[in-house]
DNA sequence: ATGTTC
């Protein structure tokens, strides 16, 4: 579907739509994007992004990235920044799936040694990381437990065994963010969080071995733990599950009664939001980093599970193996950050929506092992097609509220994946190409079929080109485990 | 994404 034609390119991969396209547009939308992908972008791209462009308490732009497609409300690739004072927060902007995200381990393993035991180790780990719609994990926590876990995330996986302590200096805020109160969260999304600490879940959720197939930057890359090419590394993609979803849902509701009552007008049921600064805001924001936390832990305890499979497999420790996190970031999440805006440092809620947080060298929250490089940014592409592993810059601090690209994006819907794709002929295709699969569903696995998703590398490209990341590596499946 | 439709 064509862009409007109202659509001004401020660069090679910048498009921006001005505030007099739509009435109540408070600012001007901006998409990053080569021209082949702003063209291959569905009408309904530029509808949200100029929706949430009239949102109350928007900063400079709304943007949308690369990778961006229709979404609930918000577009998937969207990033969104609201004043703290008089600007909204919208479960819509943040997805349903809270804290969605990517984690990256390294090895130093190389393909040789890992090639013949691949079988062994894919059907291990499709054994011992519960997969698919509903599955329940094997950490046994009582509610109390649960509390702890909603407010202490990854810490409190390594402080039961489950993890390094080193672990958590890589991952996006410690693996814990501050503010989250359980009191905020409902009893129905407890019972449907309480028992999946540790499960993948369904959809594009996966867990994946991967190769080192390109460097790009041979320091950053070494920083990072990524050596060289033939090397292994595993990829987790996952979330808080039916908890994340039980609380967006709760508040959804809250909200649409709460615009009313603050007078913010309805453009569109799916934007439902609430004043940051209002009770209802508060408590969503409160209950949303509880999802956050449970997503940081969830992932955390998948990785032990990686750890000890690789262990058993290779019958060596997972230190000898050196089993380093490389990093884990959200791309679903709200978060307060400071930026500069018309020359004042203001505190904003940055909502990433299929979106990743992409902080440059020398942002003071990077830990340490980080804080000359940038961040590590983890892009996950289709099971087919590879990742990448990508470096946060200074560009995204000034121009997208410190964020960049999350993944591939669909071109192909789940419905007409099913019905055009055959499983048996898409495994075999896969394997011909030296990619082993384990899926819980046959249906599950033709919806996440390549060709039903765009090209990783040209949404990479764009964002490199961009200046919003730079490109540090790419990353080729040999093993795939999936919902 | 999701005990895949409250």
């Amino acid at each position: 579907m064509p862009a409007p034609k109202e659509i001004k390119r401020i660069s090679e991969v910048v498009w921006e739509i001005p505030e007099t396209y739509k009435k109540g547009m408070l600012v001007p939308a901006r998409i990053y994007a080569t021209k082949q992908l702003l063209d291959s972008m569905d009408e309904g791209v530029f509808e949200q992004v100029t929706n949430v462009a009239c949102l109350p308490g928007i900063q400079k732009y709304a943007l949308c990235m690369p990778d961006g497609h229709w979404g609930y409300g918000f577009p998937i690739g969207g990033v969104a920044a609201f004043d703290f004072e008089n600007g909204v927060i919208s479960p819509g902007g943040i997805g349903f799936d809270i804290n969605c995200g990517m984690r990256l381990v390294k090895t130093n393993l190389t393909i040789e040694e890992v090639k013949p035991k691949l079988k062994q180790l894919v059907d291990l780990l499709f054994q011992t990381v519960p997969t698919g719609v509903g599955a329940t994990g094997f950490v046994k926590l009582s509610n109390s437990q649960f509390d702890e876990v909603m407010v202490k995330g990854a810490r409190w996986c390594v402080e039961h065994g489950y993890g390094w302590k080193e672990d958590l200096e890589r991952i996006e805020e410690h693996g814990a963010i501050k503010g989250a109160d359980p009191s905020k969260v409902s009893k129905k999304a407890r019972e449907r969080g309480i028992d999946q600490l540790g499960t993948l879940g369904s959809g594009n959720h996966y867990l994946e071995i991967q190769v080192v197939d390109r460097i790009f930057d041979h320091n950053i890359a070494n920083a990072f733990g990524i050596e060289q090419e033939g090397q292994i590394v595993v990829m987790i993609h996952c979330g808080s599950r039916g908890f994340g979803h039980q609380i967006a849902t709760d508040y959804l509701k809250v909200f649409l009664d709460a615009m009313k009552k603050y007078g913010i007008p309805l453009l569109d049921k799916e934007l439902a939001c609430a004043p940051i600064d209002s009770p209802e805001g508060r408590d969503y924001y409160s209950a949303m980093l509880c999802a956050a936390n449970m997503a940081f832990a969830n992932r955390q305890v998948i990785l032990h599970r990686v750890r000890e499979a690789f262990e058993k497999i290779f019958k060596k420790s997972a230190q000898d193996l050196e089993m380093h996190l490389v990093y884990d970031v959200a791309h679903n999440i709200a978060k307060a950050e400071e930026y500069e805006v018309d020359g004042k440092i203001k505190k904003l809620l940055v909502h990433r929506k299929g979106s990743t947080r992409s902080f440059g060298p020398g942002h003071p929250e990077l830990a340490e092992i980080y804080r000359d490089t940038g961040q590590p940014v983890i892009i996950g592409g289709s099971m087919e097609t590879g990742s990448y592993l990508l470096v946060g810059t200074k560009r995204a601090m000034e121009e997208t509220f410190g964020s960049t690209c999350h993944g591939s994006g669909r071109t192909m819907s789940r419905h007409k994946a099913k019905k055009e794709i055959n499983y048996n002929q898409l495994v075999k295709q896969m394997e011909e190409r030296g990619i082993y699969v384990r899926s819980a569903s046959k249906s599950g696995l033709v919806e996440e079929a390549g060709v039903a998703y765009k090209n990783i590398s040209d949404v990479v490209e764009a964002v490199d080109r961009a200046g919003i990341s730079r490109k540090v590596a790419a990353l080729r499946p040999i093993g795939n485990i999936k919902g």
